[in-house]
DNA sequence: GACGACTTTGACGTTCGCGTCAACGTCGCC
DNA sequence: GGCGACGTTGACGCGAACGTCAAAGTCGTC
C-alpha cells in the first residue's frame, strides 16, 4: 500500500524519534531502502518492519545495541537463507542450509535460554518464599481458630 | 572470622574496583558499615554480601542501579520484616508483616515474570522454526531415501 | 517560483556506569 | 617517626544511546 515514507513518517510509525532512525543507520542496524534526488532517506515498509523489531528487540534484550546488531544479523542471515530456496535446488545444497540454519537458531536459542535461566533462578527463590508465606498464613490462620481472638477467651 | 574490610579489600572480594564501590555508594546501593578515625570506609560480611547481590542482580537484570535499588529495597524491606518477627508477638501484627511480605514478593514475582515472557515468546518463535527445520530435515532424508544418490541411479 | 514543512550534516549536551589521574591524608609496621 | 601501601575527595574522560540546536538544502503545493 502506503509507497516510500520520508525520515519522519517512518519514525513516528515506529514511535521513536528521527534522531534515533540515524543513529540507528550511523550504527549499522537499519539502512534506508533509498534516497531521493535531493539526497533524502527513503524507506519502505521492510524498513518500518525492521525499525519495530529493532525496537521489540531492545524491549526484550535490553539497549545494547551491538547484541541487538548481532541477532538482527543471525536473523538476517536466515532470511537469505530461506530466500536462496528454490524447487529444481540439489540436495545437498539444500541439506547445507538447512544444517546453518539449524545452528544459527540453536545459537539464538541458546543466547535466549541463557537469560531465561538466569530470571529463572531468581523467580524460584521467589516461589519458594511464597510458599512459605503461604505456610506461614496456614499456622497463623490454624492458631486463630486455636483462640479465635482474645476476648474470646 | 575476617574483621573489617578496607575498601579495596571489599572490592576485590567482590571482583570489582573500589571506584565501582564508591559509585555504588553514590547512588545509594551500598552504604560502608562505618568509617575509621581518619574516614576510611569500612565494611563487613554483610556489605561483602549486598555487593555481591548487586553484582548478581546486574548480572540477571542488566545494570541498571535503579531498578536494583528497587530490587534491593523491596529485599531489604522483606528482611526488616522477618527481623521483626518475634516469639511472643500478637496475631494482628503477625498478619499485617505476613501481607506485607506477600505482596512485595508478589511484586518481584511480577517483575521477573515480565521479562521471563518477553524472552519466553522470542524463544516460542524460535522453537517453532526449530521444529520446521526438524521437518525438512526429515523430508529431505525421506528424499534422499528415494533417490539415494545421483552416482547410485 | 515562492512558501512552509521537512531533511541534511555537524556538533555540542546529557545521563549512565564506571576508568583514570591528581593532590593529599591514613594505616600500620619497623 | 618514617615509609610504603592504601584511601579520600574532586574532577575530567569515555562509550553508549540518544536529545537538541544551527545553518543549510529539499519537497510538494499554491
Amino acid at each position: 500500500m502506503s509507497g516510500p515514507l520520508r525520515i519522519g513518517a517512518l519514525a513516528e510509525a515506529a514511535g521513536v524519534s528521527t534522531r534515533t532512525v540515524r543513529y540507528y543507520e550511523q550504527r549499522g542496524l537499519l539502512t534506508p531502502a533509498g534516497h531521493s534526488v535531493g539526497g533524502e532517506r527513503r524507506y519502505d515498509e521492510v524498513s518500518l518492519a525492521r525499525l519495530r523489531r529493532i525496537r521489540e528487540l531492545a524491549d526484550i534484550l535490553g539497549s545494547d545495541l551491538d547484541e541487538i546488531g548481532a541477532v538482527l544479523a543471525a536473523e538476517d542471515r536466515l532470511a537469505t537463507l530461506r530466500a536462496r530456496r528454490q524447487a529444481g535446488d540439489p540436495a545437498p545444497a539444500r541439506v547445507a542450509r538447512l544444517a546453518e540454519a539449524e545452528a544459527i537458531n540453536a545459537g539464538l536459542q541458546a543466547r535466549v535460554r541463557d537469560r531465561i535461566a538466569r530470571l529463572q533462578s531468581m523467580l524460584d527463590e521467589l516461589e519458594a518464599r511464597s510458599l512459605y508465606y503461604a505456610q506461614m498464613r496456614a499456622e497463623l490462620s490454624a492458631s486463630s481458630l486455636a483462640a479465635p481472638s482474645p476476648r474470646q477467651v
